[in-house]
DNA sequence: GCTATGGATAGCCTAGCATCCCAATGCTA
């Protein structure tokens, strides 16, 4: 599909429309980018189907763009987008990821010192030759060094919401050849680890020379590292590369089970193996020479005298005793959700109407769809007023009256994600507030505040008798942002109190809280939520996501409330149907 | 460049903050 590839030239066209002082233009090109990436069909279909007409029944598309996008699918490339780089070729894209860095930035750098990409930008201000420039000073220096830092840190992985997609068309390719006996995805995807650094996927099959072919002719492949008779090594359009392992049907669940790791978890588990006289390797479970397991990991682990260990939990942070004493948690399930409550409608940006969204939520057979729109501080996402929010309750009343007709088993909620502003107050007057059925509340605003103050400003949203659940507890953008400074073991003990909620929200570059936080909040007998946080039906599939971090930080379905039916729910929002 | 409507033209993308230079610019949500 080209449609991510036209997004990426069309979101870079923009950026180089700022560096020209282009009014509006960039507006335009960044919210075709946008449409195109969250369109779930391929668009080189909707042209051949239609033509130009077609394409420009896509939101953001109109005659210009629709042109452009023809242009590249006939011709592979953007003849203006190839005169943009040519006049300044520059990286924009890795450029733009470092924090603070904008196109006009990125224009007079490339201007004064040349600057071409990271390394160059890199070496000028290690040369302190930045600050010297007019409009940039020593703190500029320093921020964008700080920039670059954090970008290394995280440099190399991948998001494992890019990634699953890519892995599970794979592994439904694979599935295909009738040579396939099993097959599973290893590795940090297995554990839904939050970034990637390459995938590994484990197959059976009676014929490997076959399956390996098969996998190296895939399409979306730019590279091949290497491909002998049981193993291949690829590269996908992506960026990251995939290897696939074919062995015997009786070694599968060693070897996934080693190749799953984690290195902690398999150190740990091979000791345990030698302590009870036993060698635990990718082939099997041995005593001397005679295999005694191997064929799934069930019996690896009951080999070891171990329940099984669900992937999402080997770190070796602790579950490798708990299986030992039979204590593992009983964590949740990817089914268990019931219903998600931090939706965007059309309300306030978001892409879809709510009668849209609630229809969706029916068809993943959720019980219940919470719609949280920004309120009214957050301008550009359109925030809604008081007046705004009351008139939307009408809209879900008429809609939950038309659910019902329909005889449909489902209820929409509403909610309202307000801002927290700095002195800790709430955006919206507490008299709407308590006519929504429940209220999230989340930091948008002055996010570089001392620890102390931010850890207040927090505390107090809590203890605002109406606020019921807190959206990104910490703030974090991963690969761009850290956590903003917050005294989290303060804020769990202020929850506990207060009964407050804190979101697990599964926006994939968000994952907030993570793993350990939510391992952190069940110990503190804090209750939370696993939201999605969409802005397009397309990102209702992101909860997949949170329920995976849940399952990492070992939270059981007690833990998560929306794993409720809807009367337990309302309960916690001190609400009755 | 797109969308909505007066069908050729207006309106779109705001507000707070940091930085750099002492008013203006650019970034971020």
């Amino acid at each position: 599909m080209a449609n991510q590839e036209i997004a990426k030239i069309f979101s870079e066209i923009a950026l180089y429309l700022e560096m020209a002082d282009v009014a509006f233009k960039p507006y335009a090109y960044e919210r075709a980018a946008l449409s195109l990436e969250t369109l779930s069909e391929d668009v080189e279909n909707i042209y051949k189907q239609g033509g130009i007409e077609a394409l420009k029944e896509i939101p953001g598309v109109g005659e210009g763009i629709a042109k452009k996008i023809a242009e590249y699918l006939k011709t592979g490339r953007i003849k203006e987008y190839q005169q943009f780089k040519k006049k300044m070729p520059v990286n924009i894209e890795e450029l733009n990821a470092v924090e603070g860095i904008g196109p006009k930035i990125i224009r007079d750098l490339y201007k004064h010192l040349k600057i071409k990409d990271l390394r160059d930008l890199e070496k000028a201000a290690k040369a302190g030759k930045i600050r010297n420039l007019p409009h940039f000073g020593g703190k500029t220096e320093q921020n964008i060094l700080q920039g670059i830092e954090f970008l290394k840190r995280t440099k190399g992985r991948f998001l494992l919401g890019e990634i699953l997609p890519a892995v599970s068309e794979i592994l439904e390719n694979l599935k295909k050849l009738k040579e396939v006996q099993r097959i599973s995805p290893a590795g940090s995807v297995r554990r839904m680890k939050e970034t990637i650094g390459d995938v590994d996927i484990l197959a059976a099959a009676s014929n490997p020379k076959k399956v390996i072919n098969y996998f190296t002719s895939l399409p979306g492949i730019v590279k091949i590292w290497g491909q002998g008779p049981t193993k291949a090594s690829i590269r996908l359009q992506q960026g990251f590369d995939v290897d696939l392992r074919v062995l015997p049907e009786k070694e599968f669940g060693s070897a996934l089970q080693y190749f799953t790791g984690s290195k902690e978890h398999n150190i740990a588990t091979r000791m345990l193996a030698i302590n009870k006289g036993l060698k635990l390797n990718e082939y099997g479970v041995f005593r001397g020479k005679k295999m005694i397991a191997g064929e799934t990991e069930k019996e690896v682990y009951e080999a070891l005298g171990l329940f099984y260990i669900e992937p999402e939990l080997r770190e070796n942070t602790g579950e490798i005793e708990a299986a030992l004493e039979s204590k593992l948690p009983k964590i949740i399930n990817y089914k268990d959700i019931k219903g998600d409550l931090h939706v965007h409608s059309n309300w306030n940006g978001g892409a879809n109407s709510i009668e849209e969204i609630a229809e969706a939520a029916q068809e993943i057979n959720y019980q219940y769809i919470g719609i949280a729109d920004h309120t009214k501080f957050l301008r550009i996402e359109h925030g809604l007023d008081e007046k705004q929010l009351l008139k939307q309750r009408e809209e879900i009343n008429e809609i939950n009256y038309k659910l019902k007709t329909k005889n449909y088993n489902l209820k929409v909620l509403q909610g309202c994600e307000a801002n927290i502003m700095p002195d800790g107050s709430i955006d919206i007057e507490d008299e709407i507030l308590a006519q929504l059925d429940y209220v999230i509340a989340g930091v948008h605003s002055n996010m570089k505040m001392d620890k102390e103050k931010m850890t207040e400003r927090i505390i107090r949203a809590m203890e605002n008798p109406h606020v019921d659940i807190i959206s990104h507890p910490t703030g974090r953008i991963i690969q761009r942002r850290d956590e903003y400074l917050i005294d989290f073991d303060k804020i769990l003990k202020v929850a506990k109190e207060t009964g407050t909620i804190l979101e697990i929200n599964s926006f994939p570059n968000r994952l907030d809280l993570k793993d350990t936080n939510i391992r952190k909040a069940v110990a503190a007998g804090v209750k939370m939520v696993i939201n999605t946080d969409s802005h397009h039906l397309d990102h209702l599939r992101f909860i997949k996501l949170g329920i995976s971090q849940a399952r990492r930080g070992w939270a059981g379905k007690k833990d998560i409330i929306n794993t409720q039916p809807l009367e337990n729910l309302l309960k916690f929002f001190n609400k009755t149907i």
